[in-house]
Formats: structure tokens, sequence, C-alpha cells
DNA sequence: CCTTGCTCCTGAAGCCGCTACAGAAGCTAG
DNA sequence: CTAGCTTCTGTAGCGGCTTCAGGAGCAAGG
């Protein structure tokens, strides 16, 4: 049975000490056991809860997202569930990719057409400012 | 000389009463005249000021870049300045973008990789899962 | 045994850029 | 005069942490 402190936790899982502590406080992990002194320790499965939040924070799903994944995943929930939020969040991120390819071309239209004078006349200036 | 409500003015930049309140509280618009009423009256360089704000928040800058970008056209600053924040600005959008590609792809390797079926081994979960 | 210095504790506040709400008061058209 | 729209102030909330203040636990070296 391998213990944790927090700090092995978080280096373990990619996160930092205050990250897990607030993770606990809004209830996504569990309140763990404690030393004589106060101080957390932890367990294998708590590594391994942490490690799959990290994970599905690191592909972008939200903690509402990930507070279903693991409520569907522990309640046996079909493939098919999770295949679905997995593709509408993708679809998010696909939805946010082009508002941003958006933002670079007109971005990009601005800086190209500022001939950097010495003088406050800049293209971006212009285009924010005339009506 | 124009005179606004704040509900003009708010609908003439496209943005709402409170953003603009907010954006008075946090210094970025000057507390305007007021009516024998106590409510704001705003004049045409107001409106302007308000449209370059959000017209610039449109293109993502933040609050603190547009503080900077009306200072530098205030202070009579040199285009180039101008012209190298707003580089640096798209080169912050590209890196976005090509985290959110790589965020895609992966997401659609798991997604392709699931074959739907009833039970809980799901790519998705397997993959935030395993070792 | 005692110090040094790392790790950890709690609770609250701060970040960004608004948005939402409550409860009151001004204003305008009919 | 009244109905109903707009505006007022102040506060709290969103997400997902991070940072801070002010302490206490704990392991290793002298």
């Amino acid at each position: 049975m391998t213990e944790f402190t927090i700090g092995r936790l978080s280096a373990f899982a990619g996160a930092n000490n205050e990250t897990v502590r607030f993770y606990e406080k809004i209830g996504l992990m569990a309140s763990p056991a404690r030393t004589a002194g106060g101080r957390r320790v932890y367990d294998g499965s708590a590594a391994r809860r942490l490690r799959f939040i990290r994970r599905a924070r690191g592909l972008g799903f939200s903690i509402d997202d990930i507070r279903s994944l693991l409520g569907l995943g522990g309640a046996a929930a079909t493939c098919e569930a999770v295949h679905e939020r997995a593709r509408r969040h993708r679809d998010d991120i696909r939805a946010k990719i082009n508002d941003l390819k958006r933002l670079d071309r007109r971005l990009t239209a601005i800086i190209d057409n500022c001939r950097r004078t010495p003088t406050p006349d800049c293209a971006l200036i212009e285009t924010l400012t005339r009506d």
C-alpha cells in the first residue's frame, strides 16, 4: 500500500499542492486520511484519480465535464455517453480554433497595413478609431 | 454636441450598460457628467473611446493592452510600439491556435479509437486512466 | 537536543472580464 | 397620473486556480 504526501501526489499527477487542496474543497477529490500532525496522506487510488483529472483537464474538459466523466466511469456507464461528450467537447474546441483564426486574419491584415512610421497615425489605431 | 444616455452609448459601441459602468469603475472610461437625477451623460468622445475599447477587445486585446494602447495613442507614441504590441498579441493567438489543434488531434485519436460499446471500457476513459 | 530549512496547514483574497441580481429611483409616452 | 422602460448603487458570482499571511510538522546535520 503506497502512501503519498500531498507534494508527492501532485508531482506524480502534474498538479501543485494548492490545486489538490482546491479539488478537495470542491469535492472532486475525497478528503484523505491524515497523519497525527494533521497532514494529508494519499493512497494509490487517489493518485490515479488525480492523474485522471489532470489528464482530462489537459484535454480541456471542464471540472463539470470531469465530474460526470468520473460519475459515468464509476457508474458503469455506456461508452456511447462518454463518446458523445468527447465529440461535443471537440466541436467546442474546433469552434474556438475558427474564432482565433478569424482573429489572426484580421490582426494580420491590420499589421500588414502598418507602415511603421514614427508618428501616431498607425493602421491599428486608425482601424480601432475610425467610423 | 451630441449627448448619450448610457443605453445609447453602449448600443452605439456594442457593449452593455453594466460593462460601461464596469469600465468606469476600473478607470478605463472617465466618470461622465450627470443629470440632475443622477444619470450618466456621455459625449461623442466618450462614445469613440468606448468603441475603440470594444473593437480592441473584439480583437482579443486585454484590458491592460488597451490601457497602454490608449496611453500610446494619446501620448503621440510611435506606430512602431503599437505595431510591436499587435505582433506579440498575434503570436499569442497563434500559439493558442496550435495548442487547440494539438488538443483536437489528441481528442480525435481517442474518439476514433472508441468502438462505442455499451460497456464502460471506453477508449477515452482508458486513455485517461492507464499508466 | 537543537537548529535549519523544507514541506505542509488553514482561510481568505486575488486574477480576468464581465454578468447577474436586488431594490430603488428617474424618466417618458399615452 | 400611471404604466413601464431605463437607469442607479452595491454586491456576489462565474472558472480554475494562484497567491498570500501566518503558522506548524518534520527530517537531517551539528
